[in-house]
DNA sequence: TGTACATCAGTGAACGCGCGTTCACTGATGTAC
DNA sequence: TGTACATCAGTGAACGCGCGTTCACTGATGTAC
């Protein structure tokens, strides 16, 4: 027995999340046809309906795997050493290094965000929204932050976060030329150390 | 003579436009039919093809205008008191009315930014691009930014451009919740403020 | 002012195509005994 | 181990529908004389 009935099956569901995250790379999926994804993985369209139900479905399985490789992202970040000389560096190289690795994901992310089916914006939504509250309690790690009232993390990390997600979408438009990427990432490391600076003095007057 | 045929043309033109924009706040412009549109205005679909040459190219009609009621809104903040006492509260509060007044054109911008047509994204980077240029510009008229390098002048209007359309995007997700939107225009004026502060406090260490 | 002709915004029929979804099916894999 | 039956991922035909685009057209508006 070279593969169990389970086991194939689990395969063509990886082939139609692949075949999706592919052609999403060109369009949206409010765009995408069902007999497209089929044509792409090889299958015959009513075959489609043994894994999801709809295309609409299909993109809330991929934003639950795009988040994963997010997570996986952030959890690199927070390993790495929580003082300010280091901090923007190290978060930046992260950042660029899985939007290199995980563009399929990031690219889906963006773009869907805006213009997916409405539960699939809403579901991106909510997880970006539990990212800024990672963030905000990583934040309480660093020095100096231990009078900051919650409402004030928060404000911060959601500027962190949305600055964040700005620079992954210009990475992406950047794809393919290399110094345009290298200014941009400049620019975030900049922009990076503007925020907390400007958080550390703003603070520091309430 | 009631109207005449330029006259009558341009009214069918401006019902396309308008048709288009109140589809685009559903879905995007991707899944936008040539066909949809003539039935919301109300002509046959064949007669599309006398205002435009396709839906992309409606799209990008679409683009011009929605960045002259963007423009519109910049000047607006620009006649304003160029000191920081007020400038933050100031346009804020002119962003926040632009949303509520200009809503279709912002949804249109925000969504096709990640999800138009290729020709459709390229118009809309290169006209924020324009908006960054012009604020930065602006910032010159600041007091105290004399020293500034072009560079550092570009980079915080990238930043601060990025956190107006994160901010605009926010608003747009709470139409019809106040309380939210008062919440997200207070974090946005506290984001500005922490920006200036560090852009400040950065520029003169340097 | 009146007439003859030109323009052109909008019409309506027709086309071939890809769409989502239904249904009955096949045949390899899995299970019960 | 062998047999009989159940499961179920994938097939293939068929459906009605909306799509973009073509084409010849209509009839009101505009223009030349």
């Amino acid at each position: 027995m070279a593969e169990s009935r389970g086991e194939r099956k689990e395969r063509t569901r990886r082939a139609i999340l692949d075949a999706a995250l592919r052609l999403c790379e060109e369009s949206s999926l409010v765009a995408l046809s069902l007999r497209q994804v089929a044509k792409e993985v090889g299958i015959v369209p009513t075959a489609f309906y043994r894994h999801f139900d709809s295309i609409e479905d299909l993109g809330m399985a991929l934003v639950d795997e795009s988040f994963v490789s997010l997570r996986a992202m952030l959890r690199d970040i927070r390993q790495g050493d929580p003082s300010y000389a280091t901090i923007v560096d190290s978060s930046v190289e992260v950042l660029v290094d899985h939007v290199h690795r995980q563009r399929q994901h990031f690219l889906f992310i963006a773009r869907e965000r805006a213009a997916g089916p409405p539960s699939v914006r809403e579901a991106i939504r909510h997880e970006i929204e539990l990212c800024e509250r990672e963030l905000a309690a990583d934040l309480t790690r660093l020095p100096g932050t231990g009078g900051w009232s919650p409402e004030d993390l928060r404000v911060l990390a959601n500027l962190m976060v949305t600055s964040m997600v700005g620079t992954a979408e210009q990475i992406m438009e950047a794809a393919g030329r290399p110094g345009v990427e290298k200014q941009i990432v400049e620019t975030a490391r900049t922009q990076l150390r503007m925020v907390l600076v400007g958080a550390l003095n703003w603070e520091s007057r309430g």
